[in-house]
DNA sequence: TCATTTAACGTTTTT
DNA sequence: CGTTAAATGA
């Protein structure tokens, strides 16, 4: 044992005292309150590490649940570092995922239980709306009064507060509450039928399976022997009795997190979930880690003066040893167009100064449709950003489209995914036909896969749809006889080819070419599933939807498709919530002002307003050495212009770590740039070519300020001497 | 069935 | 204002 605690001493190295605790408290609950910048994910490593190495517990009993895939995989990254290359098999790490992957893997194990197939496929956001809106259909409810959105939101919110259809139908109080409690159960077939399961269901079902099925739970609780919860204020109730679940043999539950940033509430999040721990825990231990290691004093105590309006939160006190470093500014600007451009000035001078790097910057805002504004000034003036979040890769529609197909080839019942690709390229079928065709197959009693392959018996349906379904058949059934034989990839590639479906895509326009590009950065996403077939490659693709991970995960490999866009000195333009667990030296929170941050749906709400305080929070912390807070006297919105006086949260912080300042600058100073200047010789109804935008047409053109029409983007406002634009 | 015009709408979104 | 989804015409 002597030998055991010097070998591990390293793991305390470089700890503070809280922290320290924190690992060598290996048994029994333990809350650890992680303030923002804390060294939270340090903490968790090395005590997973701690757990190890002191022998503990063997990887295999140990769960780790993460809220990400890319948190996991840090996590993952930082522990097989701390233990060495010599521990360096996968299999000699931890059960570490988030709580959906390791909820798939739970159900795909012992799901049959409760009557889930072993080969369910997991509907998303888009699959899940799509089913609604099958539902409604079926039921008439009228999607104008009740849209799918909504009923949608209510039956997650539903599910993830564990009510079943027939409670929820109890406890429906209003007309859309009503038409939800309707349409739950007929979504719930429709999953059924197409032995599907939502993101809702992976957490729900495996508490149901956990809870229903004693032998099962005893053998999970017995493999699991300690277990770790990340951001464990983002949990909700289905998530928080899962946990229970898993616990309540050993007790062994380390969790980890900050009521402070929960920002995720409407989203079934519930922060009290952390803190309620000690009461929920008995004998549980309390650590606070308040030494903060990224921030300025200034920025810092900045963000403590705003979270601290705050009724409803933990007591902590964040401190640093940092400097006060300079304050934090606070800047008026007239408009969002001004907004951007102060930005623009101030990231260029700091670059051309030598001072910085273009990937040391954020820009932050509330709503996504801000980023425009600021997007328009940086690509006028040339500068390079990235957009974090906005289209998800997975959710673009060229990929969903292939998704969709190798779905019905894995799973040929999934009506969903036949309604989407059965007139994928054009087939000649229809609504009509489609209705059809279904009452057909429903008189009939055949599965979707046989109805399509007996289709020449449908007297009702044209030749032409007849044609194309039977055609479809012939697809699904002979791609999904080589599903055994195939790498995921091939088995792509030869289906992209069958369907011409790069021809499909190709209309001439540069986002043409990015959607054929998405389809091949899918190919190479496929390259990695050789092992896992093609079941493996659908499951991992609905779970991991983020292109940054996708990228993340290629690790070097020999992608064409990433391009200038994810250039990685770049300025990062993303939103509050996005940039969450991150930090940069420098940070622009933009449109502080009232009914923009806060958001005017939150103005009337105490508990929203907290919510709204907390982004807030969030975003400040995510600042080490520069905070500049940002806000417009007007802005223009939903085609109008609006005035709103600045956000309150600016009168939270307190005179002495602020500087204030105006900057109404003029667009000149901005010119003001030793680069020589080359200005496009352009003349009205030129047909020019732009990075972004692509292929457009002078429409007008006023000393240096064309106003270009790009078809599909609409017109543009464009300084030529900056805009990126060739002539064709 | 499909392409174009018109109307409605306008937080955040780890999986 | 700019984008998206339904409604309309060919």
């Amino acid at each position: 044992m002597s030998r055991g605690v010097k070998d591990v001493d390293f793991l305390l190295e470089g700890l503070n005292p809280e922290q320290a605790r924190a690992v060598k408290t290996t048994e029994g609950p333990l809350l650890i309150l992680a303030g923002a910048g804390s060294g939270k994910t340090k903490t968790l490593t090395h005590r997973l590490a701690y757990i190890l190495a002191t022998n503990r517990a063997t990887p295999f009993n140990i769960l780790a649940v993460t809220f990400t895939n890319k948190a996991s995989g840090e996590m993952r990254h930082r522990i097989t570092e701390l233990l060495g290359g010599s521990r360096g098999n996968r299999n000699l790490l931890p059960f570490m995922g988030t709580f959906h992957g390791i909820c798939v893997r739970i159900l795909r194990q012992d799901g049959q239980h409760i009557g889930i197939p072993r080969n369910f496929v997991i509907w998303d956001e888009v699959d899940r709306l799509a089913a609604i809106k099958q539902a409604s259909r079926r039921l008439q409810i009228d999607e104008k009064k009740f849209p799918p959105r909504l009923l949608a939101a209510l039956i997650s919110g539903a599910k993830n507060e564990m009510v079943t259809p027939a409670e929820f139908s109890e406890i429906a109080g209003s007309p859309a509450e009503q038409t939800a409690a309707k349409v739950f159960p007929v979504y719930e077939d429709l999953l059924k039928e197409n032995g599907a399961l939502d993101f809702d269901d992976l957490i729900a079902r495996t508490v149901e399976l956990l809870t229903t099925q004693a032998p099962i739970r005893d053998k999970w609780q017995r493999q699991f022997k300690y277990v770790m919860i990340d951001e464990y204020q983002d949990t909700n109730a289905a998530q928080y009795q899962l946990v229970k679940l898993l616990t309540a043999a050993h007790h062994n539950i380390a969790v980890v997190g900050d009521d402070w940033q929960s920002i995720y509430s409407w989203r079934g999040a519930d922060y009290r979930n952390i803190l309620n721990f000690e009461s929920d825990y008995e004998g549980a231990t309390v650590i606070k880690l308040e030494q903060n290691y990224r921030s300025s004093a200034n920025i810092l105590e900045a963000a403590h003066n705003v979270i601290s309006h705050n009724q409803n939160r933990s007591q902590k006190k964040l401190w640093t040893a940092a400097a006060p470093g300079i304050p934090v500014q606070i800047l008026q600007v007239s408009s969002e167009r001004a907004e951007a451009e102060a930005i623009v000035r101030r990231v260029r001078a700091a670059v051309d100064a030598g001072a910085r790097d273009y990937r040391d910057f954020a820009v932050l805002y509330r709503t996504n449709a801000q980023s425009r504004a600021i997007e328009e000034a940086f690509v006028s003036y040339s500068l390079p950003y990235r957009i974090v979040g906005g289209v998800r890769f997975y959710e673009r529609k060229e990929i969903k489209d292939v998704m969709a197909y190798l779905r019905l080839i894995y799973q040929p019942n999934d009506t969903v995914s036949f309604e989407r690709v059965v007139n994928l390229p054009p087939r000649g079928i229809g609504r009509k036909s489609l209705e059809v065709f279904d009452s057909w197959r429903r008189g009939e009693g055949y599965d979707l896969l046989e109805a399509m392959t007996r289709v020449e018996s449908c007297a009702a349906l044209t030749t032409k749809a007849r044609q194309g379904l039977s055609e479809l058949a012939d697809i699904i059934a002979s791609f999904g006889s080589q599903i055994d034989n195939l790498t995921p990839e091939v088995l792509t590639e030869r289906l992209l080819k069958k369907l011409d479906y790069f021809r499909h895509l190709i209309d001439g326009t540069p986002q043409g070419e990015a959607r054929v590009e998405n389809v091949k950065e899918l190919l190479s996403v496929a390259a990695q599933y050789h092992d896992v077939g093609l079941g493996g490659f659908l499951e991992e693709v609905a779970l991991v939807s983020d292109l940054d991970t996708i990228n993340m995960k290629e690790s070097g490999g020999a992608s064409k498709a990433t391009k200038d866009e994810d250039r990685p000195n770049a300025v990062t333009l993303m939103t509050l919530h996005s940039a969450k667990g991150l930090e940069f030296p420098a940070v622009f929170i933009t449109g502080l002002e009232e009914t923009v941050l806060p958001h005017s749906r939150a103005l009337y709400d105490a508990s929203e307003l907290e919510e709204e305080r907390r982004l807030m929070y969030v975003g400040m912390t995510r600042a080490r050495t520069e905070l500049y807070l940002i806000h417009a006297v007007g802005r223009g919105l939903h085609g109008g212009y609006t005035s709103n006086p600045p956000s309150r949260f600016l009168a939270d912080i307190e005179d002495s770590r602020v500087a204030t300042a105006t900057d109404f600058g003029s667009p000149d100073s901005l010119q003001a740039s030793d680069e020589p200047r080359y200005v496009l010789d352009l003349a009205e109804g030129e047909v020019v070519r732009h990075k972004i935008f692509g292929d457009g047409t002078v429409l007008t053109l006023e000393g240096e300020t064309a106003t270009i029409y790009f078809k599909g983007k609409g017109t543009k406002k464009l300084n030529i001497a900056f805009a990126p634009l060739e002539k064709l």
